[in-house]
DNA sequence: CTCAGTCTATACGGTGGCGTATACACGAAA
DNA sequence: TTTCGTGTATACGCCACCGTATAGACTGAG
């Protein structure tokens, strides 16, 4: 019984790519099957053969996020080593720089809101995150209330940095970024003007 | 010719009530005319006397949310004045503790990524919460760019606090975030474990 | 009471999306 | 070459929602 054929012209991952294009674009309601199979150049009949529903491809977007942006980013955060500071520099350069994770990621932000599995798979992302924070932010901190306050802090700014609108006059939104880290992880700050 | 009669049932001011609440719970998808109508017990009949279409609606209910969330909690503030740290308190507690004002902000702020009209509100409310605590930060530190990331700082952990799900082990949330808004407010800590 | 003005209920056509059913196209295996 | 499994296109019924049209109900003025 050997009859396994007919390459699939549109197999499963195109879908979930495509459905998470959706969702850091529009929010979860943005992502219609028959708009995701319009932008792939095919009709949904194929579709339903990947996917029991609209719900299993939701499902299936988050599996692949979840495991995107914590195996992934941290793999190489630990596999490119560097000293701590650089460390969660670059943890969060890989998961809040990058075009295709950050607007997923903040997409699902706003979706655990209403949906609690949602926020379960969130729930487990952030801790890793942190727990990261923790672990570097320990190597200059000792004492672990401030560490904490110092992780939420950073993930706060680094997430929250992207749902404020507000100006800053002189500065650019990165000098102030800086200058936010560097209190945060207790860098030193000579005056520059004059 | 004066005939104005016939005492609205659901005049304007129920149908935004009502639109905030969907914007709230379910995100600007959710602001569906026939739902609001159900929930109000009428049907979408009278909607278009009061409003051209479901667009006009939005706009009057950023109209009031910009109002309430900004003149509102700003009069407040100043009225009832304080040692800045307080002042700085009175006012995230106005905006960010009312179970009717949040929601509705974090709602926003995420519509705000899709939508530039919304961004531009957005950013006007923003802007002068940032003035205001730029103002107050400013009483108790000198270097002005120091306080232009101390503010950003708070303003993230108010926003970015909501947007995140981690736990904190030992630590409740709450306690996490007096801890931060000591760093923050320059408040001098002592260790009270052991 | 009558009338006019206003709000409301109901019915309608149109659109967009879901999920199913069915028929076609194609390529490897026999 | 025939056959069978798979993936795809198309058509369908269904539902939710939009915005319009229309007719009834209520109310104060005359």
């Amino acid at each position: 019984m050997r009859h396994i054929v007919a390459a699939t012209r549109t197999p499963r991952d195109r879908w979930i790519e495509e459905g998470l294009r959706a969702l850091a674009a529009g929010g979860p309601d943005a992502v219609r099957i028959e708009v995701l199979a319009k932008k792939l150049g095919v009709t949904k009949g194929g579709f339903y053969g990947s996917f029991a529903d609209r719900d299993a491809l939701l499902k299936a977007m988050l599996d692949t996020w979840e495991r995107e942006s914590i195996d992934e980013v941290l793999d190489r955060v630990e596999r490119e080593g560097g000293d701590p500071r650089t460390k969660i520099q670059r943890a969060g350069v890989l998961t809040f720089s990058s075009d295709r994770l950050l607007p997923i990621d903040l997409a699902i932000r706003d979706w655990a809101r209403r949906d609690e599995a949602v926020a379960e798979r969130l729930r487990r992302v952030d801790n890793r995150r942190m727990a990261l924070l923790r672990e570097l932010i320990g190597t200059f901190c000792s004492d672990p209330d401030e560490v904490e306050a110092r992780s939420l802090l950073a993930f706060c700014l680094a997430i929250g940095e992207h749902f404020l609108a507000a100006d800053h006059g002189d500065h650019t939104r990165p000098q102030v970024l800086t200058r936010a880290a560097d209190l945060l992880l207790n860098r030193s700050h000579q005056d520059d003007s004059h």
